[in-house]
DNA sequence: GGTCCGTCCTGTGGGC
DNA sequence: TGCCCACAGGACGGAC
């Protein structure tokens, strides 16, 4: 599924084939891809018939294009979930599968005429909202110097790969929390574009428990689990760069990160990487944990007091 | 207001 | 072979 390294790639792909263009035609081929947008399906189309991309933002897994031409100010807000892509094609290529939306745009130089939006399961969608400034005065998200962000977003915390990140306001949120830590990791709230896997691979990588209580937590703490979801984002950022079509701004779970090498997620059963190197044994255990699965160790990921689960 | 759970979805794989 | 069911998970609405 797209995590948020993969969604700054798309980031990046739209930026180069994507920004700067207008949208002639919308064509949504399943509504329950925009639920979300709240006027409706005659209104989205509207809307965006004749306005121009400006440019394309990133906060967590959160992607939206700042439009050209609606009165006030607005974006075209995307969100993949756990199988969308956003594929930048000609139109004389076959329809996919799961094809939701296709966007005609002005024709660019050597640049494929259609952005289209492919969902499989549904979970993503696309939606207009109005512009609304931040918070904090500073610019909404990766790609944008605009202090502002939609308001279907506002409500987004900023992600760890985020310039404006403010680890300080996240440690003492987290401390007034009665709540565990990975409850708290995916929260979107406290801190945007971590998932079930980046959640438990950080924790490995922090060497903490998934139930341990935030309030107690102190600031190295919170510092090392920061510090452990930059990693792993970056190094997976990295990685992926490199894994895409130059062409086709192409998300797809089945190729990419999912080669990449994991620590915790998914092995259950299998050895800890970092107690094999230190000449111990012992077993990535799975636990069902707010109806997903967390996987980690029981040697070097130990269980607290006052566990939370 | 904070916290937590059910729901939305479809493809895959296991069991019968 | 074909059917049924459990499972996977991001974000949101609603219950408590």
């Amino acid at each position: 599924m797209p995590e948020l390294p993969e969604v700054e790639v798309v980031r990046r792909g739209l930026q180069s084939w994507v920004a700067g263009r207008k949208i002639n035609e919308v064509y949504v081929h399943d509504a329950r891809s925009i639920r979300r947008h709240q006027d409706g399906l005659a209104d989205f189309i509207a809307t965006l018939q004749g306005t121009t991309i400006i440019d394309i933002v990133r906060r967590g897994k959160f992607l939206w294009m700042p439009l050209d031409g609606v009165p006030g100010g607005a974006a075209l807000v995307a969100h993949l979930g756990m199988s969308g892509q956003l594929l930048v094609e000609d139109s004389t290529a076959a329809n996919e599968k799961h094809l939701k939306i296709t966007f005609d745009l002005s024709a660019s130089a050597a640049k494929p005429e259609q952005l289209r939006f492919v969902d499989q399961r549904i979970f993503g969608g696309m939606l207009i909202a109005p512009l609304v400034p931040t918070t904090d005065g500073a610019p909404g998200g990766q790609g944008s110097q605009a202090a502002t962000v939609p308001q279907a977003a506002s409500h987004i915390a900023r992600d760890v790969l985020d310039l404006n990140f403010d680890i300080e306001s996240f440690h003492r949120r987290l401390r007034i929390r009665r709540t565990s830590i990975k409850r708290a990791m995916l929260d979107q709230g406290l801190v945007s574009g971590v998932g079930n896997i980046y959640a438990d691979e950080a924790l490995w990588e922090a060497q903490m428990h998934y139930a341990r209580p935030t309030d107690t937590l102190r600031r190295p703490d919170t510092v090392r689990l920061v510090d452990a979801l930059s990693t792993i984002m970056d190094r997976a950022l990295a990685a992926g760069g490199t894994s895409f079509d130059q062409l086709y701004v192409n998300v797809n779970g089945a190729s990419g990160y999912f080669s990449r090498s994991l620590n915790a997620y998914g092995r259950n059963g299998q050895q800890c990487h970092r107690c094999a190197d230190e000449g111990k044994l012992s077993l990535i255990r799975r636990d069902a944990f707010m109806g997903r699965s967390s996987y980690w160790c029981p040697a070097c990921q130990r269980v607290p007091r006052n566990a939370r689960f």
